[in-house]
DNA sequence: GGCTTACTACTCGGATACTGCTTGTCCGAGTTCAGGGGG
DNA sequence: CCCCCTGAACTCGGACAAGCAGTATCCGAGTAGTAAGCC
């Protein structure tokens, strides 16, 4: 149970993207500066723009850069543009099947050990969304020596 | 990114084992109760007695029976055990390696990227640990029909 | 009849195959830019 | 001198393999109960 890597690189290339300025930045350059490889961050890349996170030009001047301002993105877009449906725990209903099932009624109420595990989802989820990139931005721009060398890299 | 059924099936196995009293129960009378693979449940009732919440019997009157109360269980506990190191978001730190990594100056303070994910995740996990399987048997016993049904199975 | 002993059946425990997802790589479609030729 | 056309290079986009964790299964070690044999 592990998140894929390709949420930090998403994230890391989000705000890479917003320091570099509003021109578009190709998959290439984007690689390039974290040393990632190009073929699986495009990859990922395709996915942020289905979730209308990005937008891509094509061409050769093309690239790919923000859809919205960094305030409006929330960590909580990113992990479910890559990961998709972030349901750690699913429930397979289990209390309905085998001798219990057969003895014990239909259930009408939801399954109790769900409902505790959707709660505690519910506050990871609730954490993701509080925090949006402009947050982290913030943090980094304690250290102006890594900004300036994201703008070095990229531009 | 989606939990282990190992973790559903020891979640409703340890209630079950409540239910049925203190006595030792079998691997198997616990895998039909519920309709499982009796040969993957033991491997993950295993990973629970290596954890601290079962101790196991061998022999012919063996099996497998709560090593703590329920109050003293939380699902953090029954979550950590299957799954072992629970961290979603694994910080590779990528912001030390490309083009950045070599201009920027190696950095000190932790990631700012890896700060955000793990507030997040120290949410959910606090989460965890605030409900113990006491509550969840407090949601189950609003139905008794499914309590005489466990203790129907597997007694 | 009571005790000892060997046997059997049943349990956990770890070692061994199989499957699906994450990771990684490749090639094709499309677009922009540049350069050359013609008017 | 200006416009058009052709070519090339670069970009995204999706289709195609490799590696690994989760899933499933099997067989061996160990123990308690049982039944037979002996005192």
């Amino acid at each position: 149970m592990r998140m894929s890597k390709g949420v930090e690189w998403a994230l890391h290339t989000l705000l890479n993207l917003h320091i570099a300025g509003g021109g578009p930045v190709g998959n290439g350059q984007l690689a390039e500066a974290h040393g990632l490889p190009s073929a699986y961050l495009n990859k990922q890349l395709q996915q942020l723009v289905r979730a209308g996170l990005l937008t891509s030009t094509p061409g050769v001047r093309g690239g790919f850069q923000l859809a919205k301002a960094i305030e409006q993105i929330t960590l909580l877009d990113v992990v479910e543009a890559i990961e998709g449906d972030v349901r750690l725990f699913q429930c397979t209903e289990i209390r309905c099947c085998g001798r219990i099932g057969e003895i014990a009624p239909a259930p009408t109420e939801p399954c109790p050990v769900k409902v505790a595990m959707v709660r505690a989802e519910d506050a990871w989820r609730q954490a993701l969304a509080a925090q949006t990139l402009a947050d982290v931005q913030a943090e980094l721009e304690r250290r102006p020596e890594v900004t300036d060398a994201v703008r070095a890299s990229i531009t």
